[in-house]
RNA sequence: GCCGAAGUGGUGAAAUGGCAAACACGCUACGUUCAGGUCGUAGUGAGAGCAAUCUCUUGGGGGUUCAAGUCCCCCCUUCGGCACCA
């Protein structure tokens, strides 16, 4: 009787033994093992995970797997990112409470997603940050941040999305537009709202990118652009009506100052009003007026047109006494330096369409051969000589630099200043379903932060109307709202802000080191020993977000004294996307609901098993490229554990694996076997050898590694045929001793190469064929296999031969063949000797065990 | 515009500067089967040839090298990020 592949007769019971038995509990005093914290990016729990997700999870679980077998302490967690606004906006179309319909996700997600798929998470630590025994401490930590002024309240151009009525964090902006709601133009207004000083960490944040050499380029880089730092100087512009009002403009070329023909302010500068004057005071009403509506819009289209109107007053030019004029123009930004710039036509691209569109002279300051032209085409943005630049004249621009900015400040006319385009980030959201901010506002008092022993201040359950209208849900509430001060006890009012759910995801990482401490929120020691993760697998969507903000978090708490680590994550993976083709759009996308391309995981796991939808998603692809899904490459993977599946359970029913048999051992000896027995012998080293180093992190070639293993398989059912069997059976074939030897060993060996990858059929077949019993345990906490490197040669080799690095033969050659053997083998080859012919031979290249070249 | 990644059979892909296409999907044939499926085996880059065999082939063009998919330069295409940041 065949014994047939059927996956679900074990699946779900081996991952009910494996939680029974508690073996992906990670120990937080362990002194016989290395730690090896590895981590997944946790989910939102939006409710239904497909395929695609499960990619991600797969990855980690193989790694965690992994180490585990070779013999680390890992700690290997999953919680849920549960606050957010899908909650919400789902309340409010099903008529049901955020937390209820975030509670019943993520126990589907845990419990029939999760789970099903293998993975070996420690759930003892699972943490949903929706949970008061979580947010608490998020509140806590929040308020070291107020302590240590990195929280701060300030007024500032905010950006506010019209339809999640709440305010957004620049990072959450794309393209002018909600990161929600692509087609939704964020506005700009004017608020007061809590900030976190991730700009006071921007110089160490990037700095120390460049100790993450694990992580992706693209990822260091797009961090190192969104930080963007600029160094230059601070330049003072007098104005001439009014000699003690100065005009302060940032540059990177202090350089170019010379050839100023002009000053722009952005329009929103406050100095605008002062400096009008009261003939173009209509005109510039009307600038700013429509300013105010464009700046989004013009983004939109792309459009780079420049415009602008002058004030009416000028600035003197303190380096050369030029009166310059004013003017103000949207292509300067109040949010960035002083809001406003010096315009030097001649050697910047929007200053010189400025100039050319408003007839402004251009005037050269630099030139490339030292030599000043009659006119310019276009700016000039390289290095080059001084001209026109009175007593820096000559000098090399980049020295002038120096120069002209030692010369500003021993006048008093600037400095010089490093400026980012990071800002700060802005925390407040005028939402309900996420982390109450712990401050009471009090008349007397003024801020005064929530005690400890008041925390946490618990976001309502009961009796939240949320609507989608504007202010925050909590605001509307008097019996949240309406508090004795903690200081005076008189009465004051909460904060009805929530935090961004970013804060949450900001330290979720740390707090698995201690998940279920009530007293703090992570005892030391334990976060000590964790941290920080060795393996962090996630989706490039969070290389700015999360990422950078986790990194803002770790520095912050360092300083803090809290952890002692400087880079939370120390090796990160980002795993491509999932596509699919699509039948709405008729091209192959994103695997997501809205493009009707999901395959469900429920589904896919009935039909084929978890084990066959992992392998085919570490197969398909390399792990950072994009993959395809496919449901007949799916069905492959099943196939091949079919195969895998025939072989053992046939070795099983001809008694060939049984406990006793392999309790035994009988080793493999290798010169006993015949010479096809020995190429089989040598193929399992091979392929732990290669298996090994592919699911090393220095590779993760996943795909490469099932690829080996599919390789031992063909063997194995090879070697059978040259045993005999006719249709790939062993039933009904007579085996000598070493032959049977051969199978144990090689059937042993594959399991627990393949373990990590497909976790339920090795464990079944590990326990079916005997190896349970004889090694003591489950197949997950054996030992990972060991290979004979001399085993991993062959010892007869294919030596090309080459003329002209053209291949003329192949031939057969013992291994080790010392150079001037090899080199007379060639010259002894007939077809070599042919193409030679009579010409001369110039040289002969003689790659050991690989190749002879002989030039001519 | 700037920055980054990639481009290899019908398809997904593999290849420390040293045999291009491992492995898998698909397809073809044979065996198993009443039949279909499953399963087992063999074949499968393109072109020429009865055949042995020969020629060509890693987006395009140059270069370095005994030897280039791989290294260098230029160009094209696709994807991703940033985008008036002074």
């Amino acid at each position: 009787m065949v014994s047939q592949y059927v996956p679900q007769d074990f699946e779900e019971k081996w991952q009910a033994k494996w939680e029974d038995a508690k073996i992906y509990w990670a120990n937080d005093d362990d002194k016989d093992r290395p730690k090896y914290y590895s981590l997944v990016m946790f989910p939102y729990p939006s409710g239904d995970l497909h395929m695609g997700h499960m990619r991600v999870y797969t990855i980690s679980d193989v790694i965690s797997r992994t180490k585990r077998m070779n013999g680390f302490n890992v700690l290997n967690p999953m919680g849920w990112d549960a606050f957010g606004l899908p909650a919400e906006n789902a309340a409010m179309s099903r008529k049901m409470h955020p937390e209820g319909w975030t509670k019943q996700n993520i126990r589907f997600m845990r419990d029939e997603q999760l789970k099903k798929l293998g993975t070996s998470f420690d759930w003892r630590r699972e943490v949903t940050t929706c949970d008061s025994d979580y947010y608490h401490w998020t509140q806590w930590l929040f308020l070291q941040f107020f302590k240590h002024k990195l929280a701060v309240r300030k007024e500032a151009p905010v950006n506010w999305c019209p339809t999640c009525q709440t305010v957004l964090a620049n990072e959450q902006v794309e393209n002018g537009a909600c990161w929600r709601h692509p087609e939704t133009t964020v506005e700009q207004r004017l608020m007061s709202q809590w900030f976190l000083k991730i700009t006071d960490y921007a110089e160490p944040l990037l700095a120390d990118l460049d100790k993450l050499e694990n992580w992706p380029t693209s990822v260091r880089i797009m961090q190192q652009n969104w930080i963007g730092k600029s160094e230059g100087a601070l330049l003072s512009f007098v104005v001439e009506s009014k000699p003690n009002v100065q005009i302060s403009v940032f540059t990177t070329r202090p350089d170019t100052v010379y050839g100023v023909s002009y000053l722009v302010l952005a329009p929103e500068n406050p100095l605008v009003a002062k400096l009008t004057t009261p003939e173009c005071k209509a005109a510039v009403d009307k600038y700013i007026e429509e300013a105010k509506h464009k700046t989004e819009l013009d983004r939109m289209t792309g459009e780079k047109t420049k415009t602008g109107v002058p004030l009416g007053t000028h600035v003197v030019n303190p380096f050369n006494g030029d009166i310059v004029p004013i003017w103000i123009a949207d292509y300067v930004l109040m949010n960035y330096g002083t809001g406003a710039v010096m315009g030097v036509p001649a050697h910047d691209e929007r200053d010189f369409a400025f100039a050319k569109t408003f007839n402004l002279p251009i005037t050269e300051v630099i030139s490339p051969d030292g030599k000043a032209s009659a006119a310019l085409e276009e700016a000039f943005l390289e290095q080059g000589t001084m001209v026109n630049s009175g007593k820096f004249n000559g000098l090399n621009s980049a020295e002038a630099k120096k120069k002209i900015i030692e010369y500003a400040a021993e006048n008093k006319l600037g400095e010089g200043r490093t400026n980012f385009r990071l800002r700060d980030w802005l925390i407040s959201r005028q939402r309900y379903w996420g982390c109450p901010i712990p401050l009471v506002h009090c008349e007397k008092c003024g801020i005064v932060p929530v005690p400890d022993e008041q925390l946490p201040v618990v976001l309502p359950i009961e009796g939240v109307e949320i609507t989608g209208e504007g202010g925050s849900p909590l605001g509307r509430m008097d019996s949240f709202v309406k508090v004795a001060c903690p200081t005076c006890k008189g009465a004051a009012r909460r904060e009805t802000d929530t935090m961004d759910t970013f804060i949450d995801s900001s330290w979720y990482f740390l707090r698995y080191a201690d998940a279920k401490n009530p007293k703090e929120a992570f005892a030391n020691a334990k976060v000590n020993y964790w941290m920080p993760v060795d393996q962090y697998v996630g989706g490039i969507e969070h290389a700015i977000l999360h990422l950078l903000y986790s990194r803002f978090f770790t520095k912050a708490l360092r300083d803090m004294k809290l952890v002692n680590c400087d880079e939370p994550f120390t090796n990160l993976l980002s795993q491509g996307m999932v596509t699919k083709f699509s039948p709405q759009s008729g091209r192959i996308e994103k695997m997501s609901k809205s493009r009707g391309n999901v395959v469900g995981t429920t589904d896919f796991f009935k039909r084929y098993g978890a084990d066959a939808a992992r392998l085919f998603t570490l197969f398909a692809a390399p792990v950072e490229a994009e993959l395809e899904w496919s449901e007949e490459g799916a069905v492959g993977q099943y196939r091949f554990l079919g195969r895998i599946w025939r072989f053992v359970t046939d070795l099983v029913e001809s008694g060939i694996l049984d406990p006793k048999a392999v309790g035994a051992t009988p080793s493999v000896v290798h010169d006993n076997l015949d010479e096809k027995g020995k190429s089989l012998h040598s193929l399992v080293h091979k392929t732990i050898k290669a298996v090994t180093a592919d699911l090393s992190a220095e590779r993760f070639n996943f795909n490469t590694a099932i690829a080996r293993c599919h390789e031992m398989v063909n063997g194995l059912y090879k070697y059978l045929q040259d045993c005999g069997s006719e249709n790939g059976s062993t039933i009904g074939v007579e085996f000598t001793a070493d032959q049977k030897a051969l199978f144990i060993f090689a059937v042993k060996n594959l399991l627990l190469v393949l373990a990590p990858m497909a976790p339920h059929i090795s464990e079944e077949l590990w326990e079916q064929a005997g190896f349970a019993a004889a090694e003591k345990g489950f197949i997950h906490m054996t030992k990972w296999p060991t290979f004979d490197e001399t085993l991993t040669f062959d010892n007869q080799i294919e030596l090309v031969l080459q003329v002209n690095g053209k291949i003329v033969n192949k031939v057969s050659a013992p291994r080790g063949l010392g150079k001037p053997q090899a080199e007379e083998l060639a010259m002894g080859d007939n077809k070599i000797r042919t193409r030679i012919g009579t010409q001369t031979i110039r040289k002969v290249i003689v790659v050991p065990d690989k190749l002879v070249n002989v030039v001519i």
